[in-house]
DNA sequence: TAGTTACGCAAGTAACC
DNA sequence: GTTACTTGCGTAA
């Protein structure tokens, strides 16, 4: 026995049926290697209330699906019912018995908890975890290699939670292969190795060397298999080998991995890269393609879902452009397009440029993950949330993990989904009209986190709206008849406990972790006002959205009363116009007094209102120097009428120093579906009219060069096909006439379609309408481009200097 | 393997002249 | 040819 306590790293978690009962096995990464932890005899359950419990049994009596035990609990539902415990020592059961139990109309809560998950919860386990428990004999996998690296196996085990920073290695992999899925060649990239298994024969070895010499930092190594069997066979006991926890790639689920237990099914091997020797379990999602993978013991992380849960957003989230976007390396193919002709052509020709190139991309992913600091965000995530480290979304989840000990703990059951139901909706937040103008000096004060700020100031919470309701004399007013405990409570401790760590992240320059931390928060209003919450109710979301409301009214009242005007508002952030001749100094002395004005006042009106403690906090973010508040479009601006300003785009000039940068918000030059004309020449307009430089030569030369064909390079549309092809039926935009055009001539053709699908298209604007890029046959719509790309960009600007678009170039034209 | 609402704009479509 | 309304997309917060 083996009763000294170790510490690791949770890598997955999972339960499993068994004769004896319910098994809940858990991986873990020690320091001294990986674990396998097994905890016996657990038992799954749901509640039931104490009125129902005796039909509830006889149901499942009569079905032969006797609970192994039923117990009257001390716990009760949001309605004040007390329920019961009904355990069950197969999960196959307790499946059954909630089914029965749903067609008998018997309500069952937290039904749908599985037991790893239901243990790790009730422990508060997140991702570090200290355990004991016996330790079997030596195991080695099943796979019959000798010198396959053991893990440990634990008994009996108990753990409690603790922080772990134990390293986690990883190995990142890609595929190249036929277009008919054959495999060419496997790479795999880590600190330590370079990696290339491929099918072939070694060519020359001066023609090596030469290969080589231009891949990579670290020795490459190649390793030339006859067939698809072998490398395949070479492949898996490779990776035994080198047995990463973590495995990471590029769509590296749906796409590499599947495909390799494809052709692993094809070839009659076993994909035996779990740590237990056995094949990956796969699940598909109910809902789409996407497939989610388990493997005995490792995880894998898919750089672009986890880039996207850490909110990075890309106009394109191919590997190229990320790597472009993020490090500034292009991927060394030439033509994207025919990438699998090029490959093929490589394969067929070059085998050492097909290694290089499939190497290079399982570096470039691991560059990604360095520089981003993915896996210390995952691993931060999965801390801070208790969900797996390899799961995506989840706002949910994290939320429940959180919430839902603490709640037994108060003596409550959690409520079901669609209990919280009500037929009120709530707001989102608060969109002032804006007043346009050409404006020098506007500051842009904004509340930091806001609604996690309400939450904690005005106690926002689902136990404590009932709790709120029950005695509602001393309690905080919400909206729509809402009323929140001042003492029962605990969302306000979880985010003052996360927002605390949050500004000691910052302190420590721990980007990753201060961005984990910020998503979690903000995620919990998301979640209160989500239908798919089992907390949601709309009074939550509602009085904190409203709450919200009176927060940014109020203090654009404050504003105002001294003497400033408020040109404009979001959600939480108030623009105020400093004055036109202010000087810098003046401007950020305004904005720190704004600042702690409002502040100020709103803990004094807390107090005297509430009696509560201010958790609001406004900053003085940004000094627009020169700032632009555009009309509606077609709403054309006109001295002295009242013109309508736009909400949610704007662009202003901050001087820092001796260098000047234009925020663009909302505008054409942060649209992913505006030519890049459009962008180039709007951030050039700009930068004049805020320099009060003249615009009217660079905007003839500019369209003149348009006519021209100078800059048919950016003329190019990019826009996301959101559905599938065949479901645009209600009326067809261009991408989707140029799509639908394009794939005519690929089935003429003979070709694969490429637009079938969700998907991206490129096109262009001809005299023939919208063409696909790489089916381009009519000339260029330049009268088009030229009046939707350029005029409407500058006619943004232009009224507020006095001129526009045609003045300036029907100048040019009366020239001729 | 379920975070939210608010908003602007281009272009299509239908109904009108 | 014009207007009113809808659809689709991408964005702010």
């Amino acid at each position: 026995m083996d009763h000294s306590v170790q510490n690791g790293f949770l890598l997955s978690r999972q339960t499993q049926d068994h004769q004896g009962g319910i098994k809940v096995i858990l991986w873990v990464k020690t320091v001294e290697g990986p674990v396998k932890l097994t905890i016996e005899n657990e038992l799954a359950v749901f509640f039931v209330v104490n009125e129902q419990a005796g039909a509830a049994r006889q149901v499942l009596s009569q079905a032969h699906l006797g609970p192994s035990k039923t117990t009257e609990l001390a716990l009760k539902t949001f309605t004040q019912q007390a329920v019961t415990g009904f355990y069950f020592s197969s999960l196959r059961d307790f499946y059954a018995a909630r089914e029965r139990l749903r067609q008998a109309q018997i309500k069952c809560f937290e039904d749908d908890f599985r037991p790893d998950e239901r243990f790790l919860m009730e422990r508060f386990i997140t991702a570090g975890i200290d355990f004991i428990g016996q330790q079997r004999k030596a195991t080695l996998n099943n796979v019959a290699v000798q010198t396959t690296p053991a893990y440990r196996h634990f008994d009996k085990v108990r753990c409690k939670p603790n922080t772990s920073d134990v390293k986690l290695t990883l190995l990142s992999i890609d595929i190249e292969c036929a277009m008919s899925g054959a495999l060419y060649s496997i790479a795999a990239y880590s600190d330590t190795c370079a990696q290339v298994f491929m099918i072939g024969q070694c060519p020359s070895l001066q023609v090596a060397e030469q290969g080589i010499e231009q891949v990579t930092d670290h020795q490459l190594n190649i390793t030339w298999l006859d067939n698809e069997h072998s490398l395949l066979k070479q492949f898996i006991d490779w990776l035994v080998q080198q047995d990463p926890d973590i495995i990471i790639g590029w769509n590296v689920i749906n796409f590499d991995l599947d495909l390799l237990q494809k052709r692993c099914d094809l070839q009659g091997i076993l994909f035996a890269i779990g740590r237990d020797g056995k094949a990956p379990h796969w699940r598909k999602s109910k809902t789409s393609e996407q497939q989610f993978i388990e493997i005995a013991g490792r995880v894998v992380l898919d750089g672009i879902d986890l880039l996207k849960n850490a909110t990075y957003s890309f106009p394109s989230f191919s590997l190229d452009n990320v790597a472009n976007s993020l490090l500034g390396i292009g991927k060394k193919i030439n033509n994207v397009d025919d990438r699998v002709a090029e490959i093929t052509e490589m394969f067929n020709h070059n085998k050492i440029a097909l290694a290089a190139y499939n190497l290079e991309d399982c570096r470039l992913v691991w560059l990604i993950f360095e520089h981003t600091s993915l896996l210390d965000f995952a691993r931060l995530r999965a801390q801070l949330t208790g969900l797996a480290i390899d799961r995506m979304g989840g706002s949910v989840a994290a939320f429940t993990n959180l919430y839902l000990p603490k709640l037994h703990r108060s003596g409550y059951v959690a409520p079901n989904m669609g209990d919280g139901k009500s037929d009120l909706i709530s707001p989102g937040g608060y969109v002032m009209d804006s007043i346009p103008g050409l404006y020098e000096n506007v500051l842009v004060l904004d509340f930091k986190s806001l609604y996690p700020s309400i939450i904690r100031t005005f106690k926002i919470d689902p136990m404590g709206l009932i709790e709120g309701l029950k005695t509602q004399e001393n309690s905080i007013p919400g909206f729509d008849g809402a009323s929140f405990s001042r003492e029962k409570h605990f969302l306000p401790a979880i985010i003052e406990s996360l927002w605390l760590e949050r500004d000691k992240a910052k302190r420590d320059k721990n980007a990753a972790l201060s961005q984990a931390i910020k998503i979690i928060m903000n995620s919990f209003y998301g979640v209160l006002g989500s239908t798919g919450c089992r907390f949601y109710d709309p009074r939550l979301a509602g009085s904190i959205t409203k709450r919200s409301h009176v927060i940014l009214k109020t203090s654009k009242d404050w504003i105002e009363q001294q003497g400033y005007r408020v040109i404009y508002g979001d959600t939480d952030s108030i623009f105020v116009h400093a004055g036109e001749d202010k000087s810098q100094q003046q401007c950020l002395a305004l904005g720190k007094q704004l600042k702690q004005l409002i502040n100020t006042l709103w803990q004094q009106e807390l107090a005297e209102k509430y009696q509560l403690s201010c958790q609001l906090e406004i900053e003085f973010e940004t000094h627009f120097t020169r700032f632009l508040m555009p009309t509606i479009r077609g709403h054309g601006f006109v001295k002295g009428g009242t013109n309508l300003g736009t909400k949610k785009r704007y662009a202003g000039l901050v001087q820092t120093q001796d260098q000047q940068e234009i925020i663009f918000k909302g505008m054409e030059t942060v649209r992913s579906d505006w030519t890049e004309l459009s962008k180039v020449f709007q951030q050039e307009v700009y930068k004049r009219v805020f320099n009060h430089q003249g615009v009217a030569d660079y905007i003839r030369d500019i369209v003149a060069r348009t006519y021209l064909g100078e800059f048919d390079h950016m003329l190019i549309y990019r826009k996301r096909l959101r559905r599938k092809l065949t479901l645009y039926v209600k009326n067809i935009p261009p991408h989707v006439k140029a799509a639908r055009f394009a794939d005519n001539i690929n089935q003429q053709q003979g070709k694969p379609l490429k637009y079938q699908g969700k998907g991206w298209i490129e096109y262009l604007i001809t005299l023939d309408g919208a063409q696909a890029k790489e089916y381009q046959t009519s000339a260029l719509d330049y009268d088009f481009y030229v009046d939707r790309q350029l005029k409407a960009v500058a006619d943004d600007i232009l009224p507020f200097i006095g001129t526009s678009f045609s003045e300036i170039v029907d100048k040019q034209l009366g020239l001729f």
